[in-house]
DNA sequence: TTGTTTATACAGTAAAAACTGTACAAACTT
DNA sequence: AAGTTTGTACAGTTTTTACTGTATAAACAA
C-alpha cells in the first residue's frame, strides 16, 4: 500500500466514524459523510464535487447539505468567479456543538413553556371552582404541583442554554489551549 | 365539558407535547406518549395497563418501555403481591438529562477517540516516512493538525460530559430552588 | 410434576424516511 | 431578448423503521 492509499484509508476511518455518530444531530450517516468529505477538503465544494465524491444524487446532496447548514455545521462560501454554490464545514466545532445544543433545545423549551403555560392556567381555574368534587381537586393540585416542578425543569434548560451561548460553560470546562494559558 | 373531561385534556396536552419532542432523546412519539401517560399516574403500570391505555400492542410496550429504561427515563418498581413488571417515571428530571446527555455522548466520545488516535499512529509513521513525496508529506501533516484538534475537541466534550455527572453543572447553572437558598 | 401467567424473540406487515430522476424556476450569459 | 447553468420541488421508488400477532421461554402456582 503507498502513502497516498493510506492516507485515504485515514480519512475513510474518520469519515465513517462521523456517518456512525451523527445520529446525534439528527442526521443521516449520509449527511455525516458528506461532512466528513468536507472536512477533510481544504477548499469549498459545490453540489456536482459532493455528487461525484459520494456517487449520490445531486438532489440528495442538496437536501442533505441544506439540514447540515441548518444545524450551521456546513456554511456557504465565496469564490469569485465560481458561480455555484460552494459549502465548507465550519471549523470551530466548539461552536458547531453549542450551536446544536441551542437549536435542538430552544425550540422544544419554547412549545413546554406555551403548553405548560396555558395546561395550568385552566387546571388552575378548574381547583378555584366551588362545584368540583373534592377527589378531582385532590388530582387537580397533584397536577399543579408536577407541571410546576416541570415548569421550573424547563426554565433552568433555558438558562443552561443561554450558559453555552453565552460560553459561560468555558468557565467550568476550560479549552484545552485555556487551561494551558492558565485562565 | 365537567371538570373530569378538562383535567384530561390538559394531560393530553402535555403528553402530546412529550411525544412531539421526544425526539431529542431519540425515541419515537408512541414511547413519548408512553412516558407520559406514566407521568401522570401516580401508581406504577404494568405491560397490559399500558396497552389498555394507548391502545397499542403489548410487545410494543415492551420494547418502548425497555428504550425508555435504557435512557435511564423510567424505572422498575416493586409492589409486594403483584407478579408483573411495574414500570414508572423517575421523576428527577435534572437527572434525566444529565443521563440522557451521559449516555448518548460517552459512546461517541469513546468511538472518536479510538478511531482519532488509530488514524494518528498510522499518520504519524507516514509523515516520517523519508520515501514519501513533499506533496504528500504536506496533505499528511494538515491532516494531523486536523485530527488533534478533533482530539482536543472530544477531550473537551469528555471533561464536559463529567461536568454534567459530576453535578459541577449546578455551580454554573443552579437550579431554582438552589437560587432562592442563595446556594 | 403439570398448568398458568408474563415478558420477549421473531417473522411478517404497515408506515415512514431516504433517495432518485424529472421538471421547472431563478440567476446568469450573450 | 433567447439560451445556459444551477438549485430545488415534487412524484415515484427503495430502504428502513415501527408495529402487530404468534410462538416460546422463564417464572411462578398448585
Amino acid at each position: 500500500m503507498d502513502g497516498k492509499e493510506q492516507l485515504e484509508k485515514s480519512r475513510e476511518r474518520i469519515i465513517e466514524t462521523i456517518a456512525q455518530n451523527i445520529h446525534l444531530y439528527g442526521l443521516t450517516p449520509s449527511a455525516g459523510r458528506q461532512y466528513g468529505t468536507m472536512f477533510f477538503h481544504d477548499d469549498p465544494l459545490t453540489l456536482d464535487d459532493m455528487t461525484e465524491e459520494l456517487g449520490m444524487s445531486k438532489t440528495s446532496m442538496s437536501t442533505s447539505v441544506r439540514a447540515l447548514s441548518d444545524l450551521k455545521l456546513v456554511e456557504r462560501a465565496w469564490k469569485r468567479g465560481v458561480r455555484k454554490d460552494l459549502y465548507q464545514v465550519k471549523d470551530d466545532w466548539y461552536q458547531s456543538f453549542i450551536d446544536l445544543f441551542s437549536i435542538k433545545w430552544r425550540r422544544s423549551i419554547s412549545l413546554y413553556s406555551t403548553t405548560i403555560r396555558k395546561s395550568l392556567n385552566e387546571l388552575n381555574k378548574l381547583a378555584a371552582d366551588p362545584s368540583i368534587t373534592d377527589d378531582l381537586k385532590l388530582m387537580v393540585e397533584r397536577d399543579i404541583e408536577k407541571l410546576r416542578y416541570v415548569q421550573d425543569y424547563y426554565e433552568w434548560l433555558d438558562r443552561l442554554v443561554d450558559a453555552f451561548e453565552d460560553h459561560d460553560i468555558f468557565d467550568l470546562v476550560p479549552r484545552k489551549d485555556d487551561i494551558q494559558e492558565g485562565k
